[in-house]
DNA sequence: CGCATATTTGATAGATTTCAATTTATGTGG
DNA sequence: CCACATAAATTGAAATCTATCAAATATGCG
């Protein structure tokens, strides 16, 4: 019984209605678990993709081939986030995954995903809104690398990480993310540097602080509003849909 | 006969199998065609949305609310394209879709999309491939916001827009691109003055110049290089792929 | 303890934005 | 076709933001 396959399905329920069935097909998904140090690569840019990996704990990023030394980090998954899972439709990896620090997975072949969607049509229709829902992160993030500075950036980062481990709470509170500068750094887009000198600008104003892999949110309201932070694009508003027949 | 309704059914079958009758449900989509003059705004952020839109010419933007005054365009969608395409599963639009130039489109109601979808499953698995191209590209864009200078930021968005426009042939060759300079300055993440010097810089190293709403690249093979733009993400490579039954 | 990695700081160079003004295009009505 | 109004492009100067380089300090780990 993986607690991160149950939150990958509470991810699916939370747009979609699924059967009964449809549910237990999700939950009796098995792969084989995987430990991955610090750094690890477990999906390589270039590479066929055969199998998914659910994030069972841990975090992992979406790495893009960018210039020279210079890379970037288009995604942070968590526990119970697929990265992969586009790929049981385009199997062509065009960028690495790697785990930021050290986690684990669950590699699921496509074939089993395969089966359970082409058997269950409300599961092919749920991943689809699944996978929508990330797109719709990736486009919150195009803009805060185009449209805000440096200590705004890191600030809309934090807070929509806060409500992706489900960790906020009131107006101060705190939660692990086990990442260093300079990985934060290739998610904002900065140079290493930068983000330590925005970080303790965020930290004097009383903010939020980011230490030993913890983030501690000083004041929830004023981190919000510095960040421009609106969370319309994570949480699934409205009843569950589904328009396949059941 | 819609042309741009083939050339979106040319991006369907670029990475999927469809059935004679699968195309032919595509082809005989109606809708209602609206004349869009310059910088009109189609679809509302906030909206509940009940209809797709399909480009028939012009260019359109995706364009996410953002702090105060300063905007950015998150999707540049061109004749064949359909932007809010991913309405079919999540009617909730979190931004804005407008017209960048003068612009036609023919609004084609969900339910239509709907009726097909689920009377051919080749179909839907079509569409959930067109949908991750388009967050691909999306990740592309970050990249380049994250990771590159004025310079390449726009030369890339050349490169990627010859591409789709299908525009490119040979080392030199010119294609429309009805945008202003504050528009690609939304698109790249600058601001206008700054795209305005960058252009200049472009034009004088003999890269690319941009004037009159067209693209004229001088080096295509220097562009390219000096964007570090690989059109892998465009363009699917290996056959086309089904796994849903005919 | 000692190495490797991560964080912090200072100094400097470079990139980008902003503000303000000017020039150049573009479109529209007479 | 011209005159006008408007939008777009261009330029200069200064301020601000961010990157780079180099070094020092801290931290984790075997």
């Amino acid at each position: 019984m993986q607690l991160s396959l149950q939150f990958f399905l509470q991810m699916l329920t939370s747009t979609t209605k699924l059967t009964s069935q449809e549910c237990d097909a999700i939950l009796s998904l098995t792969g084989t678990r995987e430990e991955l140090p610090s750094h690890t690569t477990f999906v390589d840019q270039g590479s066929t993709l055969e199998s998914v990996c659910l994030v069972v704990e841990g975090l992992c990023g979406r790495l893009e081939p960018a210039k020279e030394e210079r890379q970037q980090i288009t995604g942070l998954y968590v526990k119970g986030d697929i990265p992969d899972l586009y790929g049981v439709y385009i199997p062509n990896a065009n960028e690495s995954f790697i785990a930021l620090c050290p986690s684990s997975i669950l590699r699921i072949r496509h074939s089993s995903i395969r089966k359970i969607i082409n058997e269950h049509p409300g599961i092919a229709e749920a991943i689809t809104r699944y996978l929508l829902i990330y797109a719709a992160t990736t486009s919150v993030w195009l803009v805060n690398l185009g449209a805000r500075d440096a200590a705004s950036r890191i600030s809309h980062f934090f807070c929509e990480t806060a409500l992706r481990l489900r960790a906020e709470e009131g107006n101060a509170f705190s939660f692990p993310l086990r990442i260093t500068q300079t990985q934060l750094s290739e998610i904002v887009g900065l140079s290493a540097v930068h983000v330590n000198r925005s970080l303790k600008s965020l930290r004097e104003a009383e903010l939020v602080s980011f230490m030993s892999g913890r983030v501690h949110v000083l004041d929830w309201q004023g981190l919000v509003k510095a960040a421009g932070f609106d969370p319309a694009y994570l949480r699934h508003q409205g009843k569950q849909l589904r328009f396949a027949p059941a």
